[in-house]
DNA sequence: TTAAATACATGATAATCATCATATTTTAAA
DNA sequence: TTTAAAATATGATGATTATCATGTATTTAA
């Protein structure tokens, strides 16, 4: 993980339009490039471990991660994903709690670490900062609230199919229209839907076989986007 | 559902001193005190149901309230459960979305109703009250992601010593110090661990045949919590 | 480049869990 | 109170899913 000082003006960031912190004033941006601190991540490393405490929050500037839970078995499943504009490791930090849950990188990631005494700053000063890592966690709960309901009422092979719509919706897909735009493990697949790797790979491959997917090693290949609507059951 | 002005001060209200409206300047009781309406539920009685559009948000006075989603079979997912001094129907109403959940009393319940633009001047007014959203909301998701790594890794039988070990937590005990203070049909019970209703009610005999539980009707009696703990594996 | 390690894949099997059937008890209604 | 309806309980069965075993492919490191 390296660590650097701010070595750009965070109002050139194209995530600033979008992300919690795009109300600033001029001297807020001032501060926060000066406060703020970059990380860099190889894809596999981890950013922060479950039970630890955290000093701040990162926002993500560029890159993918996991956020995910051990279970007593050691197995993880994956709680959220992140991208460019997202914010990580923010609840924990907002209850003052450690951290419930672990992230780490799918690729290569830059991040900005923003401490906590500048956070706090911001927000008791910039009411719109507060609304907006509220707006976060409202879409963090509903997201979290479908996926209980999913896990307990949905079989396997429904949840496989809503997960890789999900990930289309999240990261999108490659120039080919098609393929998905982020590269994961089976294993980690397995932990995103709550199933064993080898169901998981069963269902891709079945997936194959009935044309709705095609599979060349990690890269998936959306193919017939509406059967996998259907399989998902996501809209009765 | 009975509505009806209010009757009392909320500064009389005991949960006044612990909820989201703890701080609040004199002015700001009165207004509260003009604008809310009680809402009386009785047991069963639906408070909002999933996919409607909430008008406010409601504070728990006294009761209990169940908020649950519907799956596409129609079997319903409780995802959270609700007591004094709760607030219910807040995600929708902040994130200005439809309801995704929906809520009903398991008892007799009491509960204010603050209208929508009585809680926008309050919580722009005063930030405490803002705070103390975000509080519920970091509360909220960090149970639900518990309960997702939960789902995903942890046979039924762990997940109902955990669910009663949850319920006595939330809901206490009656005056003998081992019945649990909630009423739920076993239906209820399975839709809270997210399994079939006979296969919770076979637990429960299981459980109550190696003496962690007594069982009398729907009254659930927690004899040997030690042993619920252990098989609920929580601390591992 | 080759060997070792890791990830992926698939079959066989076993465990878990849901469903169906049915009986009993409890609750609600006539 | 008596009857009907609903909830609870339990057994039998089948489907789903996890685990184990093993083989193949892919990646990594020497």
């Amino acid at each position: 993980m390296d660590i650097g000082h701010c070595s750009y003006d965070c109002r050139e960031c194209p995530n600033c339009k979008i992300s919690v912190f795009s109300d600033l004033t001029d001297n807020e941006f001032e501060t926060l490039n000066y406060e703020k601190t970059i990380v860099q991540l190889h894809k596999g490393q981890v950013l922060f471990l479950q039970d630890t405490k955290p000093h701040g929050l990162y926002c993500v500037k560029k890159g993918k991660l996991k956020v995910f839970r051990k279970g007593s078995e050691g197995k993880e499943q994956i709680v959220r994903l992140a991208t460019d504009a997202d914010v990580v490791g923010y609840r924990a930090f907002i209850s003052d709690e450690n951290y419930q849950c672990g992230a780490a990188a799918l690729e290569e990631t830059t991040l900005c670490y923003l401490p906590r005494k500048l956070v706090q700053t911001m927000m008791d000063e910039n009411v719109s900062i507060s609304k907006k890592i509220m707006k976060l966690l409202t879409d963090d709960l509903k997201n979290a609230e479908i996926k209980i309901s999913d896990l307990a009422q949905k079989p396997v092979r429904e949840r496989v199919a809503e997960t890789l719509l999900t990930l289309k919706k999240k990261y999108g897909v490659e120039d080919d229209g098609v393929t998905l735009n982020v590269t994961l493990s089976r294993e980690e697949l397995a932990n995103l839907v709550g199933t064993a790797t080898e169901s998981l790979i069963r269902i891709l491959s079945e997936f194959k076989k009935e044309g709705f997917l095609e599979l060349e090693q990690k890269k998936i290949k959306i193919i017939d986007e509406l059967h996998l609507y259907a399989t998902a059951h996501l809209y009765d």
